[in-house]
RNA sequence: UGGGGCGUCGACAAACGGCAAGUCAGGAGAUUUUGGAUCUCCCAUGUGGAGGUUCGAAUCCUCCCGCCCCAGCCA
């Protein structure tokens, strides 16, 4: 071991303190517990980093569990999105998948051990009238008129409940603690309420279903997990957690809280990724501008990319905002060394080479990634009439601009040097349509003889050999980084980016791409990462921008102005 | 006016009474057949504030200030 360890977060701490102490027979126990509500996000990428990751470690165990105990809101298309979103992050929970609802009669037989011991009732209060009796945050609750039914009594209407005797939300089983509580979920927080609704695991075998708070606690000390981890707002629930276990003497793990991500140009809560669904602000969950892992997926992002950056923003109890540059970076970090480069022009303007011959053809060497000389080299094609980049030509360059210029010579990427000697304009308009070039045959490769400079080096594909494709260019979710921060009375839907994405449809890609297969990640040079969508069809490929690459010209021409 | 947390660089985040790490962003330069990548350097005389303890304080104590969470039969 080095003397220097790589600093870490205080819950692994508290684990390397606990493993000292042989705590929990020197056993780490972890577990990721969604919710099948709805899909994962970057923010439950940091849980699972966390969870699985700890377990991996500390030659430990991580559970995946559902917590569906609210057969409203629950569905099994979120299950096996979720299964897959946590497989396709790298990691393995084997055979220890598990559900809340697995636990539904371990829980009723809790519930009722705790009647006995006089620590739980039946209330039949309303849901109106329990909030009235609870109090507010200054004053305390006071106690339900139900409170002190004999244990007998309460013993028979929680069989009733579970019988289905009553209706939704006639009664609820209720934790006896304290009514006078400071910390309100201590007011006799409710552990069971009667819903009368199908359950995707237990179908209609249940009416009445536990709370979060009592199903949660108990479930970690069934699995035997060491550590619960969870995030800030739980703080408050610790000491319920605490209190159930206690009362039924059971095992006992640990909750530990940590601060949730928050992510700058974008809302990471199911609550507005739900709306953004539901409202067509974007095309679905896994739309490439949403920060759900499937968006990210369908994006171009790698778990690679996923796993560090959850790595790099650390784990701490600090609210935070995390910068989007930072994922971006983490991205262009993991592609930079894994993707094929390629030449694509994205708003494509003719190039003629005037003293190419017209019936020349010929296929230059190009090579595939300079960070890997193991990805070897291709052939592209050349001719007389190519396509480069509009915004690689200005007929009035402002100073620093170094491409293609009336009059100036460039290189074209591991081809010719060309230089500038006409500038074709439509008639009406003034749009420039084409531009009539002059190339060095003595600069074959992209070198010339005399070692004279160029300044810039473009790329292009041959107008006859390229194929046409769809480009999709996506752009921040949100225009500010924190909506929060907006105006009163603003909600997030204020700040969405109108820009948000840009459907190019007549690009031009070097004909190598044809048959890219869907989920193929690339950098056109000079422009960003980009993969092949699922909307490709044979021929014509449809490609999503998935990260820019850094661009200095840009930031320099955005000072001129 | 209750209870629970949290304040270290533009954004994350270390430090555990002994010289304020690192990363992203930003800036300058070198290099470059991608204005990419890479490399070098710069970027907190100071840790929300004020006192105190100490040879020595981001760290311990006191008071103050600010921010977040909690009044679902959601999780």
């Amino acid at each position: 071991m080095e003397e220097k360890e790589k600093p870490v977060d205080f819950i692994r701490e508290i684990i390397r303190e606990d493993l000292k102490n042989k705590k929990y027979d020197s056993r780490v126990h972890t577990r990721f517990p969604p919710e099948p509500n709805g899909y994962l996000h970057i923010g439950h990428a940091k849980s699972i980093c966390l969870n699985f990751g700890i377990a991996e470690e500390f030659k430990g165990l991580c559970n995946l569990r559902f917590d569906d105990t609210n057969p409203t809101k629950e569905e099994v298309e979120y299950v096996e999105a979720i299964k897959k979103d946590v497989k396709w992050l790298g990691f393995d929970w084997q055979d220890r998948e598990y559900y809340a609802s697995d636990y539904f009669e371990k829980l009723y037989e809790y519930a009722v051990e705790l009647i006995k011991k006089g620590k739980a009732y039946v209330c039949d209060l309303t849901a109106d009238e329990i909030r009235e009796y609870r109090g507010t945050l200054t004053a305390p609750g006071k106690d339900s008129p139900y409170r002190n039914r004999p244990v007998e009594e309460n013993l028979d209407l929680f069989e009733r409940m579970r019988k289905g005797e009553f209706s939704d939300g006639l009664r609820t089983l209720r934790a006896k603690i304290d009514m006078k509580s400071g910390n309100i979920n201590m007011r006799d927080p409710v552990m069971y309420r009667i819903l009368h609704a199908g359950h995707h695991m237990t179908g209609n075998k249940w009416c009445i279903y536990p709370i979060y708070d009592y199903a949660h606690c108990i479930s970690d000390s069934i699995e035997g997990i060491t550590h619960s981890i969870c995030t800030l707002e739980f703080e408050d629930h610790r000491p319920l957690y605490d209190w159930f276990l206690d009362k039924l003497g059971v095992y006992h793990p640990r909750q530990i809280e940590f601060a949730r991500l928050n992510l700058s140009h974008t809302v990471l809560s199911k609550r507005k990724l739900i709306q953004l669904v539901q409202e067509g602000h974007v095309k679905g969950w896994d739309d490439p501008r949403m920060p759900t892992i499937s968006g990210l997926r369908r994006r171009g992002y790698t778990p690679k990319a996923i796993r560090n950056f959850c790595e790099r923003i650390g784990i701490a109890k600090r609210e935070n905002m995390v910068d989007m540059s930072l994922l971006e970076y983490c991205i262009r970090e993991d592609l930079n060394k894994k993707a094929p480069r390629v030449m694509a022009v994205l708003r494509p303007l003719r190039v003629v080479i005037i003293n190419y011959p017209e019936d020349q053809a010929e296929e230059l060497e190009a090579i595939n990634n300079p960070e890997d000389p193991l990805m070897g080299t291709r052939k592209v094609p050349f001719s007389r009439v190519l396509y480069v980049e509009k915004d690689d030509f200005r007929e009035n360059p402002p100073k620093d601009f170094f491409r293609l210029a009336p009059g100036r010579e460039v290189r074209l990427r591991y081809a010719y040097y060309i230089t500038c000697v006409d500038v074709i304009k439509d008639r009406t308009t003034g749009e420039i349509t084409e531009l009539h070039c002059t190339y060095d045959p003595a600069t074959r490769g992209g070198d010339s003889p005399d070692r004279r400079k160029v300044k810039a080096t473009l790329h292009w594909v041959s107008a006859p050999n390229s194929i046409e494709a769809e480009i999709r260019l996506y752009d921040h979710l949100l225009t500010v980084p924190d909506p929060s921060e907006g105006k009163e009375g603003k909600d997030f839907k204020a700040y969405i980016n109108p820009k948000s994405l840009e459907t190019l449809t007549s690009c031009h890609v070097e004909p190598g791409l044809r048959h890219a297969a869907v989920g193929n990640r690339y950098q056109f040079e000079r422009q960003g990462y980009f993969c092949v969508d699922s909307d490709s069809i044979e021929g014509k490929p449809v490609f999503n921008r998935t990260a820019t690459l850094k661009d200095t010209w840009a930031k320099i021409e955005k000072k001129l102005i």
